[in-house]
DNA sequence: GTGAAAAACGTTCAATTCGTTCATTTTGTG
DNA sequence: CACAAAATGAACGAATTGAACGTTTTTCAC
């Protein structure tokens, strides 16, 4: 996603004229950095960032190594949906890939992504392996794919300033839903955070550690499984003490969340969505620079 | 500091090409040194400098910093392991993404980058996990990493072919280990393998039905793990047997595989080394070309 | 040491890109 | 519709880039 494009490429793909694209640079449209000789380089992920925003037809996708139907073929979500789901069960890398580029060229958000495709294609995955329309290794491997490509979109997504508020993130010990907390970072890094999700299986006895020695601005938790849930209330009850003795904002999530834990833990954020997660977090971004002009 | 690189090191690290480098070399943008042949050594303080004067045409500088002597000596590797291991625990992941990255742009193949840096470096993880010396959200945060520089790496192989032979991949129920299974990956589709990896925690069950659909060349499988030893080992027969009527080779690999197993499962391949596993497959790759070409 | 493989040398060449200028087309506004 | 402002695409010589080539140097294993 990093990789260096030269402009006579980027021209073609998007179908204007080198000069046009020239100036386009000199006016900072794109990003471009600059050969020790003086020529132009553009960087694949701004140019992404570029179509994403001003929403340019693309003329030749391939020179870009995007799908052939980029900027032409049909972007709704509906539609997106059941195709992603027959494109994972399948086990259609490259298919799955073309639709979630798709909307992302479309200016569509991540966040929105993840709700609207992701997280309904993986609960009909669920519901079909329940009734044994599909085999187990299809829900793996769509496990599996989904991640390649959540990695590859999280490539697209400009690096965090090192001034940039940190979040961490991971999932309680006995949880395995590795795709929730991996988007969950991507919505933040979406966002503009510098955000490390420490992985799944986690004890609360680590997570403390973790907390402890990083003090980020924000933690997140997925929790989607519950073995013990007045062990996990308490745990949960300590953590968010620490939390708040250090100004770090809780978000928690997981459809393991109960309506106690949310009356009990107080203080603490619970989004229903990646879109609504996305709201909190930028509300909580602002406050922080907020903080930081005074 | 004063270390010297060659041109073809720092031009692989900028992403320019040789020819341009010896250029800027002679125009006198970078410092240089000449061996007694006439060769050209830059120190990497010029080349430091000289990324600095021209405003970051490299995304990290850093990437110059690290021990890569011309060779590929056990020196070398030595340093990368002890780095890599302190970047990982650290949670650097630019740190460690450069010292991968260094090492295959050294033409150093996956598989060896498996063998002497990441598998060793995952071993000493666990020791000092076992005896307290780092938590274990280090440990999980490492793998994080790692697996998302698999990732990266693997966006680097560059697509196998339509014609080339499939490979498919998993480990059994109960195993957590996804490292190997993707490095796994990495190794075969730097082979030229066109190989799919279906993921873990999966039962033998479904790893049949995968087998039966697709039909691939070879199927391998990472075992770390045993529960009962008994029903693995009769599992694995009813596997092997299904393979075989089939004409799949199957590769077995994982701590867990017993002296028992491999006397008892024969017809099946067990590398002990990615090295050793590469060297498996292309020569599968080969017999399975000539069988093409016959 | 010695010999073979790999890497770097200097050079050449075609292709690309530079910055700039100019005619043409598109857009915005009264 | 008219007119000005802005954007576009094409063209130019000069400069840069990347790949190729045969030769020489370096490296590494025996």
């Amino acid at each position: 996603m990093n990789q260096l494009l030269t402009p006579k490429q980027v021209a073609r793909a998007i179908g204007v004229s080198e000069s046009s694209l020239k100036r386009w640079c000199d006016r900072g449209l794109l990003q471009t950095e600059r050969t020790a000789g003086g020529h132009r380089r553009l960087p694949l992920s701004g140019v992404l960032g570029f179509l994403r925003q001003t929403g340019q037809p693309i003329k030749n996708p391939e020179i870009l190594g995007l799908p052939v139907t980029s900027g032409k073929g049909d972007r709704t979500l509906e539609k997106g949906r059941s195709l992603f789901y027959e494109a994972l069960i399948q086990g259609q890398e490259l298919e799955a890939r073309h639709i979630l580029l798709n909307l992302y060229l479309s200016n569509i958000s991540i966040a929105s992504i993840v709700d609207e495709i992701i997280a309904p294609t993986f609960t009909k995955i669920g519901d079909n392996w329940d009734c044994g329309d599909i085999e187990i290794y299809q829900e793996r491997l769509s496990c599996q794919i989904c991640m390649k490509l959540l990695y590859e979109l999280g490539a697209a997504i400009p690096k965090a300033d090192i001034s940039a508020p940190t979040a961490l993130g991971a999932t309680p010990a006995g949880d395995q839903l590795t795709l929730a907390v991996n988007s969950v970072e991507l919505v933040l890094r979406d966002t503009g955070w510098r955000a490390t999700n420490l992985g799944s299986n986690l004890p609360f006895s680590s997570l403390l550690k973790a907390l402890e020695r990083n003090k980020p601005r924000v933690f997140w938790l997925s929790i989607s499984y519950i073995e013990k849930h007045d062990q996990l209330l308490e745990e949960l009850f300590t953590f968010k003490d620490m939390a708040s003795t250090q100004n770090t904002q809780l978000i928690l999530g997981g459809r393991a969340i109960t309506a106690e834990i949310r009356s009990k833990i107080n203080n603490a954020w619970y989004p229903d969505s990646m879109t609504e997660l996305q709201n909190v977090v930028s509300t909580i971004y602002k406050s922080n620079t907020k903080l930081d002009i005074d």
